[in-house]
RNA sequence: GCGGGUGUGGCGGAAUGGUAGACGCGAGGGUCUCAAACACCCUUUCCGCAAGGAGUGUCGGUUCGAGUCCGACCACCCGCACCA
């Protein structure tokens, strides 16, 4: 073989591997563990470079630790349960099941050829049932410990396709598939208990040094801590029952700027007066429309409805506000109730000014007036306004003071009490959907709500069902449903709802450790290999799936499923960017655009001529057609080449473009890397000892650099310095045996990012045993030091000049050679310099 | 509205407060070849023939020295959002 032959020598090496089993993990006290996890796929139909993009981060991680001496756990898996199976299913008929494993099975052996060290020993997908009923087990010991519970909850409601849509599934107020208006509907749900870890959550985020911190803000933005005064107006003429309303408030320092009380649509005391009150109840049903997305929230004009009921303000009995019903107020935040203050809330000034309420002023900017009739006075940062009609404390308070000391006041005089809150809700969990896991409690009419039993586990999915119906093909199944109550042996009826699929990725990671374990984990193990070292995965799971597995790992400890030290589950997260590429567009008769896959495109021109408009770069994506298959790539360049690229021309934290030139560029060097070596394998010994130490002077300056690179995620600037030492090795005069050895380093520090290449290359020169396994190289520092160092002269701060000294040179006498500099003299003209700073090794200033 | 981030050549991007532009792409020139492919070499921030000068979004500050630190502003990107 005379040339670098990827196909060749990557099917060669992945079978050596293979069969020396380097990659399967066991147990081994003797050595440190190291658990790197990529996010898991979602098993679509193929891998996108995207995908190649996060396991090759993955990849490089573990490879680097395994030569570093650890005892790497490196699994993959697959997110397999949700609705784009089902939705095939109706589409073009077939078995989610089928689809499902038919695509995992597609994906794996797209996967297989990346070379990446994977496990495959331990892979599962969460909708085998030996996973899945481990997630139902879970289910019922949360039941036990409180941690899961149903209640009544208003949902996203497709009346079409008749199951609940979760809020991302709703676009613009319609449901996205059905097209049909969603309603808002009140079920009865399964929901984890994840608030009452609110503060729990939010404070441990302060441990997560190694997580990036947009994460942690975003977390924490999502938890949404606030303090405040819960309080009460008195009603003497509402229902009964109702004799007060609940309100709470962040700025209990405005209360005597109080102009209306306003309450959900959802409120208690709204249910009662539309039971009670046509007109009401004909003002509810109008204010419930709509969905709850952003977007239709955005669009949603601000509806009121004064119910005629008056409200007394806890501080002046005789003072009266009028109680409205608004569309605009949410039952699920603070008490479902609010008091407007219109002269400083934006929102409650135009609620204001639509329906004539009073506008009451009781700050002003410190020094001036604000009119609040014309808009509100809401002071930009905490500073300090002149009150006019205060609470507590003196005039002139900064908001935040005026705050503390109303929470105080009011406490002292029996209205409310000061209260921490938080805008996570709990997590419902329950979906009227069949590909998901089935939620193991059966209803009985004697019983009600009955857990199953755990020796009946797993609750297993029927084979037999069909989509030509919409809804949930469990409620209709003629057999599935109809089980014996696991209480009292009479006849029940399953539950048919399944869960949401974020369950199943909350707790793989822990499964991992003992994937085929008869209980959802086995505490030695995951002792042993808890935490995940290093997650790497996407910056769209910052939220939900970081945030849901927070708290499942919390919850599978009180459970006894984790040790303590897993509650936070993931001790380092990356998030890496997205591949994306430019796209290519020309129009068609009636001036729509037609996309063009990049391999249609050369020159920026199609096959006939026409010449495209490039859209600059985007993430991939198959409608816009600026995709390319990595298996393509694989085919015309080598795994390899696609790892190297993905890696080297932007930090991974960041966006990278595919271009096609690059990946020529990269493969091209992969090449070369190989020319060379086969080159000096081919070359009879013959040592020049002279110029050996400037190439292993370099060798040990790259060690040392790429090893930062690789442990600091700089894979990017890694790779540029292995380009760097690629060509002074090329150009080096050294003795065969200076370049086999630097070959050799090249090889082992290549090989986490393209470890078939590099098993080759060592392989070649004499390298021992494969070099997946070889001890990474150490940097001398005695080789990282040079005897002479060029040191540049700066003349006030600018760099005019440079001098070569003696490493080790005296500073006086490195400030003589400055002086004596030609550059230096000329801008002195004959003067004495000011002053002369030199920082050893560094650089030397002069200052004139 | 609230929160976070980013601004460096034609492009992607390097740079513990110490030579700005490493490395790659693109572009230009050359060697090899009958020619091409492959490969290799050189140039490439801007102005200038050169000497030299300017330069990291803008303005200011700290420092012997600022892409890097501080303040204000501008632009773009991302997340959250009738959250009381």
């Amino acid at each position: 073989m005379s040339r670098y032959s990827p196909a060749e020598i990557e099917a060669r090496w992945q079978t050596a591997w293979d069969e020396a089993g380097i990659f399967r993990a066991r147990r081994d006290e003797s050595r440190p563990k190291y658990y790197v996890l990529e996010m898991f796929p979602y098993p679509s139909g193929r891998i996108h470079m995207g995908h190649v993009r996060n396991y090759t981060m993955g990849d490089v991680v573990a490879r680097y630790k395994i030569a570093t001496g650890h005892n790497v756990l490196h699994p993959m898996g697959w997110d397999a349960f949700g609705m784009p199976a089902e939705n095939a299913a109706m589409a073009s008929g077939g078995h989610p099941k089928d689809w499902t494993y038919g695509n995992i099975a597609t994906m794996r052996a797209q996967m297989k050829p990346l070379g990446l060290s994977i496990d495959w020993s331990r892979e599962f997908a969460t909708c085998d049932p030996e996973y899945y009923g481990q997630q139902q087990a879970l289910f019922l010991d949360f039941l036990e410990k409180g941690l899961v519970y149903r209640k009544n909850a208003v949902v996203n409601w497709d009346p079409v396709d008749m199951t609940v849509l979760a809020n991302e599934q709703v676009e613009n107020g319609r449901g996205w598939r059905s097209g049909a208006e969603v309603e808002r509907r009140e079920l009865t749900q399964w929901f984890f208990r994840i608030s009452d870890f609110s503060g729990e959550l939010l404070e441990a985020l302060d441990g997560l040094d190694d997580w990036p911190a947009k994460v942690r803000t975003m977390q924490e933005n999502w938890i949404g801590k606030s303090r405040g005064l819960q309080f009460a107006f008195g009603l003497g003429d509402g229902p009964e029952g109702h004799d007060r309303i609940e309100v709470y408030t962040t700025r209990p320092d405005t209360m005597m700027g109080a102009s209306f009380i306003g309450i959900s649509p959802d409120h208690p005391l709204a249910r009662q007066l539309e039971r009670e009150r046509a007109d009401v109840a004909e003002f509810v049903a109008e204010a419930r429309k709509g969905g709850t997305t952003a977007e239709a929230i955005e669009k949603a004009e601000k509806l009121g409805f004064d119910t005629g009921l008056r409200a007394r303000h806890p501080f002046d009995n005789a003072w009266e506000l009028p109680v409205w019903i608004a569309n605009f107020i949410l039952m699920d935040y603070g008490t479902g109730a609010i008091y407007g203050v219109p002269a400083h809330d934006q929102r409650d000034h135009d609620f204001a000014v639509k329906y004539d309420l009073p506008i009451i002023d009781t700050f002003q900017p410190r020094d001036g007036a604000h009119d609040v009739a014309e808009s509100p006075y809401v002071p930009p940062k905490p500073e300090t306004v002149r009150y006019t009609r205060r609470v507590a404390g003196d005039e002139l308070q900064t908001g935040e003071a005026a705050i503390e000391a109303a929470i105080a006041f009011c406490e002292e005089n029996g209205v409310g009490q000061g209260v921490t809150r938080y805008r996570l809700r709990d997590w419902g969990l329950s979906r009227q959907r069949y590909w998901g896991c089935p939620i193991p409690v059966v209803h009985c009419e004697a019983c009600g709500v009955v857990p199953e039993r755990k020796e009946n586990l797993p609750i297993a999915l029927p084979d037999d069902v069909s989509f030509e119906a919409p809804g949930n093909p469990l409620d209709r199944h003629p057999t599935w449903v109809h089980c014996a109550c696991p209480a009292c042996g009479a006849p029940a009826r399953r539950e048919t709802d399944t869960m949401d699929t974020f369950v199943d990725s909350s707790w793989y990671f822990a499964r991992f450790t003992a994937p085929r374990a008869t209980t959802p984990t086995e505490m030695a193990e995951a002792e042993y290999w808890m935490n995940v070292d290093q997650y790497i995965g996407g910056i769209e799971h910052a939220i939900l799936h970081l945030l849901y597995s927070r708290f499942f790992a919390r919850a599978m400890h009180i459970c006894g499923h984790l040790p303590e030290k897993a509650i936070e589950p993931f001790d380092a997260l990356f998030t890496q960017g997205m591949v994306t590429h430019e796209i290519y567009q020309t129009r068609d008769d009636r001036g729509r655009p037609v996309y063009h896959l990049p391999e249609e495109v050369s020159d920026g021109r199609l096959a006939d001529g026409t010449e495209v408009e490039v859209i600059p770069s985007a993430k991939m994506s198959k409608s816009k057609k600026n995709v390319v298959d990595p298996s393509t790539i694989i085919a015309e360049y080598g795994a390899d080449t696609a790892r190297w690229f993905v890696l080297s021309d932007s930090p991974p934290e960041r966006d990278v473009e595919w271009t096609a030139s690059g990946a020529e560029a990269a493969h091209r060097h992969l090449a070369r890397v190989w020319r060379i070596a086969a080159e000096i394998a081919g070359t009879p010994a013959d040592p020049a000892p002279e110029a050996d130490t400037a190439l292993l002077r370099e060798m040990h300056k790259t060690i040392d650099e790429v090893t930062k690179g690789v442990e600091s995620f700089g894979f990017n600037a890694a790779i540029a310095r292995l380009y760097a030492f690629t060509a002074t090795l090329a150009k080096s005069q050294a003795g065969q045996a200076a370049k086999a050895e630097a070959m050799r380093t090249l090889a082992q520090l290549m090989a986490p990012m393209t470890p078939h290449l590099a098993e080759d290359v060592w392989a070649m020169l004499g390298g021992e045993g494969l070099v997946a396994t070889a001890v990474w190289p150490v940097a001398d520092p005695a080789m990282l030091i040079e005897d002479t160092v060029t040191l540049p002269i700066q003349i006030n701060g600018k760099r005019r000049a440079e001098i070569a000294v003696p490493r080790d040179m005296a500073k006086s006498e490195v400030e003589k050679a400055a002086l004596a500099h030609d550059a230096v003299q000329r801008a002195l003209e004959g003067a004495a310099p000011k002053k002369i700073i030199v920082v050893p090794g560094r650089i030397v200033n002069v200052v004139i």
